[in-house]
DNA sequence: CATAGTATTTACTCAGCGGTATAGATATCG
DNA sequence: CGATATCTATACCGCTGAGTAAATACTATG
């Protein structure tokens, strides 16, 4: 709840600080947003409830984002963003292959307990525009290959005894899939 | 294709038979409705698609079910009638109480391949209205009983060594329920 | 101060969709 | 045949929600 200590609490700001409340402000319409399409679904939530939710007006939503699809492929490219940076950490930490394995997998549990890690898992990729689905994918094939990578690596030095570096990547990431998805579970009920 | 035998070839349908047709076609409605919501979602598919994949116009739809909610809910009902009908039939069964489990489950897993069975997992209770929800729960909560009490069978013969029924039974369900969503991943990739 | 730029609101348009009224077609029954 | 019930389509209503135009307040800058 303080202010941010670099910044004199003066009404006066300078275009740098007026631009990161800016960014600020987009990223707490982002928030606002995901937990709603998270919770209730992405075509269940109005953009008027995600602006009340924040106690302003919709036109300000389109003052920071394009159009509706946009807040959702947001919401989405933080949370995959977040689980690549997962993977090139753990690319470059130390240990055997399996050990920047595990580094990942742990991290990667802890993403998709996250707001926008959920939103990843939500959001099937018919939901989004077709232009969006191609970053989409192609950012899941990026973390698909540095993941194969880290697998490789830890078969090579031995660490690792999988007989298919793609088939393990895709079971492991699919497992995790699940996993998160097991949230859901407390909403259902037991069946 | 060929017509069903006790039925002669006759334009003439008797009051039975037209009722059977009735109910056919309400079938049809559904069986249509369930493909496009487990395709594309439950908001985000129309009664006006469902009605045209069908080659007839909306207020067939409104002739055969009451309204968009209980076109849903007759969908869910469908798979968890589906599922009490296993749970049932397997308590009638011999053998040990594992069999019987055993039994179940595997019939579960089937059902939850099946697109009723599918709506069923996709639904969450809060996309329906108030009274079906209420239905709703009812008939999953009996599932839930029918289950703990073939696996309170299975512990009293030896068959299952569980130390809690109840949890017992909520991590078989969620387990399968989670199995059931993996579908999806063949939908979202690999990650 | 004046001017330009930013943030936000009010008020609006427009399309799509849930739902209905109505009428016509077809079939059943007396 | 005439009366009644069932089925389906056309045409419509009303609302909600995405997206926009424009006006207003405020802030920085020359």
């Amino acid at each position: 709840m303080s202010l941010d200590p670099e910044i004199p609490s003066s009404p006066f700001r300078s275009s740098q600080e007026r631009q990161k409340e800016r960014s600020l402000k987009r990223h707490a319409v982002l928030q606002a947003a995901v937990r709603m399409f998270n919770e209730r679904g992405f075509h269940a939530t109005s953009l008027d409830e995600v602006a009340a939710s924040l106690g302003v007006t919709k036109p300000v939503i389109y003052h920071y984002l394009g159009n509706k699809d946009q807040v959702l492929f947001e919401c989405v490219r933080l949370g995959l963003t977040q689980i690549r940076e997962a993977a090139v950490a753990a690319r470059g930490q130390e240990g055997t292959g399996l050990d920047r394995l595990k580094a990942f997998l742990r991290r990667y549990a802890e993403i998709n307990m996250d707001d926008f890690g959920r939103c990843v898992i939500r959001t099937g990729d018919e939901t989004l525009s077709p232009e969006s689905r191609r970053e989409f994918r192609a950012l899941k094939g990026e973390i698909d290959r540095e993941m194969r990578e880290v697998i490789a690596e830890g078969v090579a030095d031995g660490s690792i005894h999988a007989p298919d570096v793609r088939l393990t990547a895709f079971t492991l990431a699919g497992t995790f899939w699940v996993i998160g998805s097991y949230h859901n579970i407390f909403r259902v009920g037991s069946i």
